[in-house]
DNA sequence: ACATTATGAATGAACG
DNA sequence: CGTTCATTCATAATGT
């Protein structure tokens, strides 16, 4: 483990109150010189003990990701316009993100190989190899690849469902709420090519407007 | 950079097609002269404008749904729905990406439902019956009923674990909305008992940091 | 108008 | 696997 960020922790800004010590989160963080003083027994609130786990994810999450970093050293994704997963060692932040987002590239190429493998599920030694060669583009680990292909292929499944939707949300409610509007030709073709809008859910999709 | 991966870009037809502009629900929507006197330039109020823009975007859905519903085999928008996703037409500018927002009435009837319920959520077969239910009252499917509560769970969840946070700092406000965050579910045994973070479920057992 | 907040929707992760 | 939870993103609403 990467056992010397352990300070980092006591410095975050979400709660430096638990100071146990202790090894990084391995042991008995519970016991001993809590905040509840020495010889106390190990009652920590239910907020404290959560903001405990929290922590703990946290730098989970870092320590994963420093290692998938270092090994995916070089490339830099987009980014995406949104902070990335910075955290500063010294800075005393944990803006760790906790969720796994592949970039663009990551993306495509796990929706490439969705296509071509039919919906399989790679398993395992697939899993392995895709993961490494992804890891190329970004931090990313073999969990990332197993859920991502899990959730994808339950969601492309769950989309079959979209019989009827289409004939009623969108169509006649819209003229029938605001009265002044009549429809103007719309011009172009470029108005129903080029959206790409809606995400059929779960459930069953259609968005439609109020 | 997706290095060999080779062209499948010819197989992702995600919004390649359906740029038929008329065709099915092409036709008659859009006619004649509307608000736009003939060869005039753009003169609509504000209003107008609105509900243009707003009955564009329910038949870009409207169609995109129907293209899907009619093909219902291809995967979709591989990309990450941030797109843009504005068209102009005749010096207008649209930026539509609309979504659903509840009637009072709507809301009402949802509410209702959910304290009813005790927040169990409707699933399925309900979740169809209040969606057509409150279809009289405006427009919605079940998707919007679905995320409505999923949303109205989860937030309200979160509510109850604002207990603690103004214990310490006075004044030191975490951020108002997402701060006090419910840690992603790690079931604490396996955090708490183990050094090594819950990895690939059983798919694979090793992990990425040592 | 712009900043903030509330909330609908998308999606990674986890459960049974 | 299908379902559900948790987190994040984007935007309608609202405030200043």
């Amino acid at each position: 483990m990467v056992d010397a960020k352990g300070q980092d922790m006591e410095a975050s800004p979400l709660q430096q109150s638990y100071r146990n010590g202790s090894g990084v989160y391995g042991e008995n963080y519970l016991n001993g010189s809590g905040i509840y003083g020495l010889g106390a027994e190990p009652v920590m609130t239910e907020a404290q003990i959560e903001q405990l786990k929290k922590q703990i994810v946290a730098y989970t999450i870092l320590s994963e990701q420093l290692v998938e970093m270092y090994r995916a050293a070089s490339v830099q994704a987009p980014l995406r316009y949104h902070d990335p997963l910075l955290f500063s060692s010294a800075g005393l932040k944990f803006t760790t993100r906790q969720r796994w987002t592949p970039t663009q590239e990551q993306l495509q190429v796990l929706e490439k190989i969705f296509e071509k493998g039919r919906s399989t599920t790679p398993s395992r030694d697939e899993i392995k190899v895709i993961a490494t060669e992804l890891s190329r583009h970004g931090a990313i680990t073999e969990a990332n690849v197993y859920h991502w292909f899990q959730n994808k292929k339950a969601r492309t499944k769950r989309k079959k469902s979209n019989l009827d939707k289409a004939t009623r949300a969108p169509g006649n409610k819209i003229s029938s709420e605001n009265s002044s509007a009549v429809l103007p030709t719309i011009p172009e073709d470029d108005v129903l090519s080029s959206s790409t809008p809606p995400m059929i859910p779960e459930e069953d999709g259609s968005n439609n407007i109020s």
